[in-house]
DNA sequence: GGTCTGCTGTGAACGATATCACAGGTATAC
DNA sequence: GTATACCTGTGATATCGTTCACAGCAGACC
């Protein structure tokens, strides 16, 4: 299946705000319930919940449990994503915090830095390692996916060693866009970019 | 004019790295040499900067200092625009980080959380404030543009006195849609989303 | 000067995304 | 049981964004 990276995104969300409210006790959701807390319409709801396969219930809506783990089957790789993060900055570490327990399908095996004074240290319950041990860490774990959290300069040699060594998949925060061959995904966070967005489009609403 | 985001977050992205390269001396740039730096298509960079308004030259393509000028007269307002930053942790941190000498025209004019260990820090040269002084500065510095770097938790009621004190522009990294009247712009930056993309959309290429 | 090369600017075609609008179905009220 | 209200699933349609393809032009070369 080719599901857009648009109706990802959405996936994403719409499971993080349920399983927040699942804690509170309803048993089902309307899609326009859905939209209303995504700021997005009831027909794009359904459209990408059917494009994972739940079905819901005319008049009663969607079950969450059962949304849940549609959106999980969709999400998730069964066997688990094993991911390293490179760049044990300020930025590195709140990665760490906002994957920390968020999702058990997403396993960090490794944060590497080239700082000595950081090497050793523990972060969100993971350990820093010397950026020497990257190779044999991904080799070692079979590690698909990573996180650079690195300053600009480095980002694209640190790039050119994670997918030497086997990686496909990359989220990128350093504020330089990659190169990367065919075959490598690459999804760019770019902060300074997100500010420069607001403060154009502010003021031409 | 109404530039589309995507072209904003193009144009910002080609400023970025010509004031990076610069300094390297070269005067001028083609339209096909800005698309592989991003890994974009030659035709896309001329359509955006067709938008701005800057014309190249057939032959020797685009002069780097008046793309640079072109691209600053769109994006940033020349009034300049005064920032908030909210929540203190290590993602605001970062942020901070991020933006400090980047772009004179963005200017953080307050840093705040609620953390009476963090109150009075200086973080990258910023001072951190209490929550209490926010509407304050708000309103004494006119600023415009908000970024929320707090937990999920309390990003709405931030949110929702930002927007009354009079911000229109909000920049959220908390992992939870905002809900915000009309004339207010959110932009979102969801790291956990992102990775889940990326593990998600790695799988199907 | 004439020809050749190669880059810009842009109308037109294409492709991706989001919205509309309605048929089909199910609980609820009476 | 019948009428009603209201929600889902989805074909059709509209909107938005990207790419194609080529006319027009300017320098380079002979």
């Amino acid at each position: 299946m080719a599901l857009s990276g648009r109706t990802v995104e959405r996936l994403s969300v719409y499971r993080r705000l349920l399983v927040m409210q699942g804690q509170s006790g309803e048993e089902s959701v309307y899609s326009h319930q859905l939209a209303e807390m995504v700021s997005g319409t009831a027909a794009q709801v359904r459209r990408d919940l059917m494009e994972v396969g739940v079905t819901g219930h005319s008049k009663r809506g969607y079950r969450v449990a059962n949304l849940i783990e549609g959106i999980s089957k969709v999400l998730d790789d069964p066997a688990g994503t094993r991911i390293v993060l490179v760049g044990a900055g300020d930025l590195g570490r709140a990665a760490l915090g906002f994957i920390k327990g968020r999702n058990a399908a997403l396993r960090i095996v490794g944060a590497f830095d080239n700082d000595p004074s950081k090497i050793g240290r523990v972060i969100h319950g993971y350990r820093c390692a010397s950026i020497d041990e990257l190779e044999r860490v991904i080799a070692a774990e079979q590690v698909e996916v990573a996180i650079i959290t690195t300053p600009a300069g480095v980002a694209q040699p640190v790039c050119d060693r994670l997918v030497a060594a086997g990686v496909r998949g990359i989220v990128n925060f350093a504020p330089t866009p990659l190169q990367v061959p065919e075959g490598v995904w690459v999804e760019r966070v770019d902060i300074a970019t997100a500010l420069e967005k607001v403060t154009c489009l502010t003021r031409s609403v």
